[in-house]
DNA sequence: GTCTATACAGTGATAGAC
DNA sequence: GTCTATCACTGTATAGAC
């Protein structure tokens, strides 16, 4: 027999749902008991809070998520002294994004929620402020393309993706003091990864440096 | 005569300085206006709402940063037909991390802002989050020194927070169904950048690998 | 234990007087 | 421009029904 699930599901899969729709502080706990079917109180019997609910529901994606790093870190690791870097980032990346841009159901989903926990940075304020300041991200661009030509130029807007991710998250987690290190890092770093690109790719074998890991 | 500023500037520095301290949602609109001297009805008629007034507090500290960098980009790209990567790239990231980590009055306060409002995604819910799942990260970080031998390892914690942050940027913002390409395109940029620390700083001459960049 | 009805203090927003 | 008064609504807490 499938009866109807228990309360506590019942919350947790239509506060899913509403967040990712509208966000978390655009939700109202009346919303989420509302379309549960549940009362208002349930919540909180439950969760405690409506920030022990936002938390409850992200546990119940990420643990899954970690799980499959995990076990694709330990494949990568597996019958070799020597493991491939690429194999372990490989499990670091691949799990998340098959989370947040595939095709499954409850991933698609899940890919709203977090595209709406992590940008959507109280309300639409990261939107407005990235379109605002679009024409920055255009300049940088245009001026990488000059220093390196023939960089693909729908790689190079992923690879600024890349940066300007790294950048927002350093200068919102970092605790170090040291800007000037941190800077140098982040440039070597992306440097490095941006020529990579260019060498590897460039199909006209002009300059292939495929020997760059030797 | 230094008469105290007009209402309109009073609240835009109470409101950064409790939006620091506190974070947006927890923040009301009458805490800034007592904290400004002003009412409670005078942020809305200065900007609208809550909302916009948390914009126009960003807008302020934005233009000057992308300025900055605009600047220095111009910098990078004059007198030379051919301009240097690393110098376009110190563009982009260090006037943003001179801001956010410097010890300038004004920058230390803002630093806090950006912190609060990208880190704090729904109050504290990043940092429980990223303190429940840290085990994964320790379990990357030591696959990677074992895949990367001689890796600076306070380098590889910068490092892997350019990885962490990237992912994150892509999942929130990228709007690509394309998970498989994105995330060999993350993989090859995050291999290059974190060869690059090894073959580059690695101070016992064994394989120094300087001329990858031919 | 699970769930409900209800009450409460505090929120952002607004209309209208001064 | 500024202020007071008021509104609908929020998350939370509690007393009690099943």
């Amino acid at each position: 027999m499938t009866a109807t699930p228990a309360t506590c599901d019942r919350i947790l899969d239509a506060a899913e749902r509403l967040f990712a729709e509208e966000g978390f502080h655009a939700t109202s706990l009346r919303q989420i008991t509302q379309a549960a079917e549940a009362n208002l109180a349930a919540v909180n019997y439950h969760f405690g809070s409506k920030q022990a609910l936002i938390l409850a529901v992200f546990r119940r994606r990420l643990d899954a998520l970690n799980e499959a790093r995990l076990a694709r870190l330990d494949q990568a690791l597996a019958g070799s002294d020597q493991p491939d870097l690429e194999e372990i980032l490989e499990a670091l990346v691949v799990p998340a994004l098959a989370l947040t841009h595939g095709n499954a159901d409850d991933g698609h989903r899940f890919m709203r929620i977090l595209m709406r926990a992590f940008a959507d940075r109280d309300d639409h304020l990261h939107r407005a402020l990235s379109a605002e300041y679009a024409h920055v991200m255009r300049r940088f661009a245009s001026a990488i393309v000059i220093a390196l030509p023939g960089i693909d130029e729908l790689k190079l807007r992923r690879q600024l993706d890349f940066i300007v991710g790294a950048l927002t998250h350093t200068m919102a987690e970092s605790c170090s003091k040291d800007a000037r290190a941190i800077a140098d890092d982040l440039v070597q770093f992306a440097a490095a990864g941006l020529r990579s690109s260019v060498s590897v790719q460039k199909p006209d074998g002009a300059s292939r440096t495929l020997e760059i890991h030797s």
